[in-house]
DNA sequence: CCGAGCCGGGAAAGCGCATTCCCTTTGCCT
DNA sequence: AGGCAAAGGGAATGCGCTTTCCCGGCTCGG
C-alpha cells in the first residue's frame, strides 16, 4: 500500500481531482457542503497526506524555512534556533537547518541547497567575518544569496549582511546592538572599580567579537580609562581556556613579587570576554591554576546564555534575547513583519565582577 | 528574472531537457564529452539550480531527513541534533527540525508533516511517555509512524519504540543502556560511602525517567543498600530546582537539632538527578539556601552535558555519547547501516559525589 | 418570459524534472 | 562489405498537485 494521491480520493468521493483539492485546501473557491463531506470522509478514509513537493511544484512556494547556524549544539544557536523554531510554527512553516562552522563556503552551499528547495525565506545566524582567507567565499556566498532575493527569496541575517551582498528587497539585517552594550558594560565595569582590563576576544575579522571588542573600548575610552589589550583567540570555549591559562600566569607573575600582599598593583585585572562561553573557558583555566573569581580576578562575558546561568560565581555578562532574536528573523523574512521593534539587551552585573567580596551567594 | 530551468539550460546549450538532466545528475548514461561540456557552461552562465521539489517528484525520494526534538535549546537535544545534522550532511541530506515539547499529539503532527514533504526517514529524540493524557495522542502518533514506514519511510527513535507502534521494517530503535549505567552509577555511589539516597526524577511515566530510577533503584539493591525516596518533578532544570528547594529544607532539619555536629545523621544525603539540567538546578537550590556540595550533600546526574562541565563543584554523572547517538540514529534509519555497534555510556565521578574533601580544584 | 449573470463542478494545462522508449549513428566482427 | 550491437541523443510520459478556463444550470431583473 503506497501513499494515496489526490486522485485516489477524489475517485473515491466521485469528484474531480479539482474539487478534491478545493476541498482540502483552503481554495478561494467553495465547494458545496455535501460533496465537501464526502471528499472529507474519502481522504481521511485513505489516510490522505498531501504531497508537499508536488504542492510546492505547482504553487512554488514550499513553506521551508532555511535556518543557518555555526553550531547547533552551541547554546547561544540553539537558543536562536529555538526562536526560529517558534516563529515557523505558528506560521505553518517547517525548519530546514544547515550548520556551517562558520565558514563561508559552506553557507554557500547552504543556500543554495535552501534554493534548490525553494525555501521561502533564509535565516543567518552566524557572525559574518572578513577574515582573507574568507575573501572568495563570502564573494560566491553574496551572489548566491543576491540571485536567490532576485529570484524572490526573503533573507534575513541576525548581525551584519553578509559582505558584499547588494540590498535588494528581501534583504532583511537584523541588527544587534552588540557594540552599544559592550560600551556600556565597559562604562558599568570602569565605575565599578579601578581595573587594567583585557579582552579576550575572537579571530580579527569576525564581526561579532570586533563589534564588542571596539564597543568596549570606547566605552573604555568615554570612562576615561585605558585602552585595554586584546588577545585574539579561537571563538569558543576551548580559545577562551586558552587565554586564560596565559592570564593566569601573568596574573600569578604580578602577585609574585610583592609575595606577602596579594594587591601589589594597585589594579586588580578584569577580564572581558567577548562571549559566555569564551568567559566560562576563561574562568575555568584561571580556577585551574588556583585563582579565584573574583578575588584574583574579574570576569565578564556576553549573551547571557541560559544554561550558563547556575554557573558560579555569576557571570557578570550582557543579556541578549536570543530567543527573541530567531523569531524576529524569521517574521521579517517570512511573516507578516509587524512592529519593526528593535533588538535590545541590557548590562547584568552579577559576581563575576564584584570588587568586594559579599558574602550572600545570592545572585 | 526568474530562477532557470533545465530546459533553459538545455536550450541554451541546444540540447534537449533529456540530455541536460543526464548531464547535470549523476544518470547511469552518460553523454559526449563535448555536449556535457556545454550543457554544464551553460548552466553555470544561467545560475542553474536544480528544483529539488520536481526532482524529488520525479523521484519520489526528498534527500530530507526529519528530527523530532522536545526542545532545541535544551542542551541534551542540541547535542543529538549536531550528530544528526553530520551524519545528514554526509549523505548528502538535509535535515528537517520539528520541536513538540514531548506531546504525542505534536509528534504526530510533525511527522505527518514530515511525510507530506516526503522526508525519507525520521529520527524522534524526545523520550516517549505513556503518561494517562498522553494516551490518545500516543495511538494516533503510532499510526502515522505505522502509515509512514508501510509507504516505505524510515524511522529510528532514540530510546525506546513508540507506544503502540508496530515493528515494520524500517522501524529501528536505538537503545540507550539508561537502566544499566544508573545501576552502575548506584553501585559506585553507594560503594564510596554510606548515604541516603533520594532519587529527584520526571513525571511517572517517562521512559528514560523511569528507566534511569529503576536502574539505580536496582543498583542500590544489589549493593546492599536500601530503595531510594522518589521526588517527581518536572524533567527539567525548574524542576531540579524546586525538588532542590524541597529537599534543602529537609537537610537543615536534620542538621538543625544536633546543632553543633553537622554530621548528625551519620549519613549524608546523596541526591541522583535524573539528567545533567535537573541536577544542576537542584545544586541551584541547594546553594541559595545555603547548603554546600559536597558537604552538606552530594549530588549526581545523567547525560554528561558538555556545556554545563565547568560547572563547579565539578559534576558526577553518566557519560552519554550524545553526538554519536544522533549519528547512529540517522545512519541507522537513513544510511548504508555498518556496524550497530551499541551505545555505550560510563560513569564519570567527579567532585560532586567526593565523600572527602580534597584540596586541589582538579577534575 | 427570456437573456444576463453567477455559481459550482469538471477538463486540461502545466509546475520542473527523471526516465522510458525509440531512433540514429558509430564501431566492430565476420 | 554487410550486419549487428552498443551507445548516445531526443520525444514523450508521468510524478501529484494547483489553477485557469469552460460549461451547464440556476437565479434574478427587465
Amino acid at each position: 500500500m503506497v501513499a494515496s494521491t489526490l486522485t485516489d480520493v477524489a475517485r473515491l468521493a466521485g469528484v474531480s481531482p479539482a474539487t478534491a483539492s478545493r476541498v482540502l485546501n483552503g481554495s478561494a473557491r467553495k465547494p458545496g457542503q455535501d460533496i465537501a463531506d464526502r471528499v472529507r470522509k474519502a481522504a481521511d478514509s485513505l489516510g490522505y497526506i498531501p504531497n508537499a513537493q508536488a504542492q510546492g511544484l505547482a504553487k512554488s512556494s514550499s513553506g521551508l524555512i532555511g535556518l543557518i547556524v555555526h553550531d547547533i549544539a552551541d547554546p547561544y544557536f540553539a537558543a536562536i534556533a529555538r526562536g526560529v523554531q517558534e516563529a515557523a510554527r505558528e506560521q505553518g512553516r517547517m525548519v530546514l537547518l544547515a550548520t556551517t562552522a562558520g565558514a563561508p563556503a559552506d553557507e554557500k552551499e547552504a543556500v543554495a541547497a535552501f534554493a534548490a528547495r525553494r525555501a521561502d525565506a533564509i535565516v543567518i545566524a552566524g557572525s559574518r567575518s572578513v577574515r582573507p582567507g574568507d575573501h572568495d567565499g563570502n564573494a560566491e556566498l553574496a551572489a548566491e544569496l543576491d540571485r536567490y532575493c532576485r529570484n524572490g527569496g526573503q533573507v534575513a541575517v541576525v548581525g551584519h549582511p553578509v559582505v558584499g551582498s547588494s540590498v535588494c528587497e528581501g534583504y532583511h539585517v537584523l541588527t544587534v546592538p552588540n557594540e552599544e552594550l559592550a560600551a556600556n558594560l565597559a562604562s558599568e565595569l570602569a565605575a565599578a572599580g579601578d581595573h587594567q582590563f583585557v579582552i579576550i576576544g575572537g579571530p580579527a575579522g569576525l564581526f561579532t567579537s570586533d563589534d564588542r571588542i571596539r564597543g568596549f573600548q570606547s566605552g573604555l575610552a568615554a570612562a576615561g580609562s585605558p585602552a585595554a589589550e586584546v588577545i585574539r583567540t579561537d571563538f569558543n570555549r576551548s580559545g577562551g581556556f586558552d587565554a586564560g591559562v596565559t592570564l593566569a600566569a601573568r596574573i600569578k607573575a604580578a602577585q609574585a613579587p610583592a609575595d606577602t600582599a596579594p594587591a601589589q598593583s594597585s589594579q586588580g585585572i578584569c577580564i572581558f570576554a567577548v562571549n559566555d562561553v569564551m568567559a566560562i573557558g576563561a574562568a575555568a583555566a584561571l580556577r585551574s591554576k588556583g585563582l579565584r573569581i573574583p578575588r584574583d580576578a574579574t570576569i565578564a562575558g556576553f549573551d547571557d546564555i541560559e544554561t550558563l546561568r547556575d554557573f558560579r560565581p555569576a557571570l557578570s555578562t550582557v543579556h541578549l534575547p536570543l530567543e527573541e532574536i530567531g523569531r524576529q528573523a524569521t517574521l521579517r523574512a517570512a511573516g507578516t513583519a509587524q512592529d519593526d521593534r528593535p533588538i535590545t539587551g541590557h548590562v547584568t552585573l552579577r559576581r563575576s565582577t564584584e570588587a568586594t567580596f559579599h558574602s550572600g551567594a545570592a545572585n
